[in-house]
DNA sequence: TCCTGTGAAGCTTTTCACAGCA
DNA sequence: TGCTGTGAAAAGCTTCACAGGA
C-alpha cells in the first residue's frame, strides 16, 4: 500500500527539492520544468522525474510542475505538512547551533523540548524552550508524544541518551555523536559525521590534482 | 596512477573505519579481523574487505588487520596522515560548535583561521584563534595555503563567500549553508543538510509503521 | 585451520529514449 | 510543439563464494 521500495538516495533528493521550491515560491515563481530544476539543482532532469515517479504523478506534460502544488506534494510524501515535534538533547554548542537554525517551521519540525545533564543549564532557557535534567525525558514525551529525537552529547553518554529516547517512544533518531549506537531494529538511526565529509573531501582534492580526470568527484548533496 | 574510480559510498565508509580503528587503539586492541568490524560498524565483512582492496592489501591471512597500521594507511589514503589546515568562514553558533568538535586533531584537521563579518566579533577569540574580517582572507590565506573551507554562514552571504574562499585558493568546501552553490569545475562541494536528514528520518518511520517490512528503513552510516 | 583478497554474479540505481498527453 | 512519465538498457555497487597465503 505505501511506495514500493524507493531508493534511498531517491528519499534524499527529494529534501532537496522540496528546497529548491520553497526557494522558488519565495521568487514567486510558478511553474518550473524538470530542466530547470536540473539547472538549480544539479540533479539531472531524467533523475529529477524518476524520483517523483516513485510516488505518483506530479506535472502536466507540455508544461512543467506548479511550484506550490510540488512543494505541498513533497511535504505529504515526506510526512512534513503538519508539524512534528522533536526532542533534542544537549545543549551545549551543538544543541544551541541546532536550536537556532532558521529553517526548522519551513520543513515542519519544531523542538519541543531540550535535556541536558549540566545543573548551570538546567532550568534556563534557549530560545524559548526550557532546558530540562535528562531523568525528565520519560514524563515530558508521555505529554508531547515526540517520535524524532537528536543527540546532540559527547560519545560517552550518547548510547544512554539512545536508550533513554527509545524508552520514552521515539522511533527514529538523528546521532551527532561519533559512536555506533545499539537499538532496536524497530529504531532507525542516522548518523551524522561532519568530519567523514572533511575526510572524504581530503581524499576528493588529492585524487583531483593527481588525476583531473580519473576520479569523477562528484559533489554529494 | 592513483586508485582508479574507488566509489563514492566506499571512500564514505573509510572514514568510518577510521573513526572504529581509532577506538579500537584507544582500547589497546591489536588486531581485528573484517568480522569483527561488520560488528562494529554495522558494514559487511565482505564490504569491508572490497572497500580495502580499492587501495591495497592491508591485512594478513588467517589473522586480520593490525590496528595501528591499518588506521595509519587509511590516514595516508584519505590524505589526512599530516595536518591539513581548514579555514572557517562564520562564527555564529554552527561556526561555534564546529570549533569546539574535540575530534579534529584525530582527523589530522586543524582550523587555522575564522573569517566573519561581524564588528562585534572581529578581533575577538574563538577557542584561540582569533576572527578577523572576511576581507582579510586573501592575504591571510597566502601564508597558511589552505586548500579546504567550511562555510557556516547564513544562506544569503554562502555566496559570496564561497567565491572569496576559491579566489583565494581553496578546492574544497563544506557548505553547511542551505544554498546550491556556483562554483569552477576544479572545486569540489560538499553540501551538509542536516534537516534534509530529518525529512528522511520522518518519511521512514511513517513507512516503517505503513509496512513494517516494505521499506527496508536502512540507517545512513 | 582461519581469514584475507578478488573475480564473477546479482542486485540497485541511474540514464536513456520515446510514447503519450496538453 | 513541449515536457512529462516510464519501460528498458546501461552503469554502478554489493554480495557471494572460493582460491590462496599464514
Amino acid at each position: 500500500m505505501p511506495e514500493p521500495s524507493v531508493p534511498l538516495p531517491a528519499l534524499e533528493r527529494m529534501a532537496a527539492y522540496m528546497r529548491c521550491l520553497m526557494q522558488l515560491e519565495r521568487e514567486n515563481v510558478r511553474t518550473v520544468s524538470s530542466q530547470e530544476m536540473e539547472a538549480l539543482t544539479g540533479i539531472s532532469a531524467a533523475q529529477f522525474r524518476k524520483d517523483l515517479s516513485y510516488f505518483g504523478e506530479f506535472g502536466k506534460r507540455g508544461i512543467g510542475y506548479d511550484v506550490g502544488q510540488l512543494h505541498q506534494r513533497i511535504a505529504a510524501v515526506l510526512r512534513i505538512q503538519e508539524e512534528q515535534p522533536v526532542l533534542l538533547v544537549g545543549a551545549g554548542n551543538l544543541g544551541s547551533a541546532l536550536i537556532a537554525y532558521p529553517g526548522w517551521g519551513d520543513y515542519g519540525f519544531r523542538i519541543v523540548a531540550v535535556f541536558d545533564e549540566d545543573p548551570a543549564k538546567i532550568g534556563t532557557d534557549l530560545r524559548g524552550v526550557r532546558i530540562r535534567p535528562l531523568r525528565d525525558l520519560p514524563q515530558v514525551n508521555r505529554d508531547l508524544a515526540a517520535r524524532i529525537g537528536i543527540i546532540a552529547v559527547p560519545a560517552d553518554q550518547a548510547q544512554a541518551v539512545a536508550d533513554a529516547l527509545i524508552d520514552a517512544g521515539v522511533t527514529g533518531i538523528i546521532n551527532f555523536a561519533p559512536v555506533k549506537l545499539l537499538h532496536p531494529e524497530h529504531v532507525i538511526v542516522r548518523d551524522v559525521c561532519f568530519i567523514c565529509e572533511l575526510a572524504v573531501l581530503s581524499y576528493l582534492i588529492h585524487a583531483q590534482e593527481a588525476a583531473p580526470d580519473g576520479v569523477p568527484a562528484q559533489a554529494a548533496d
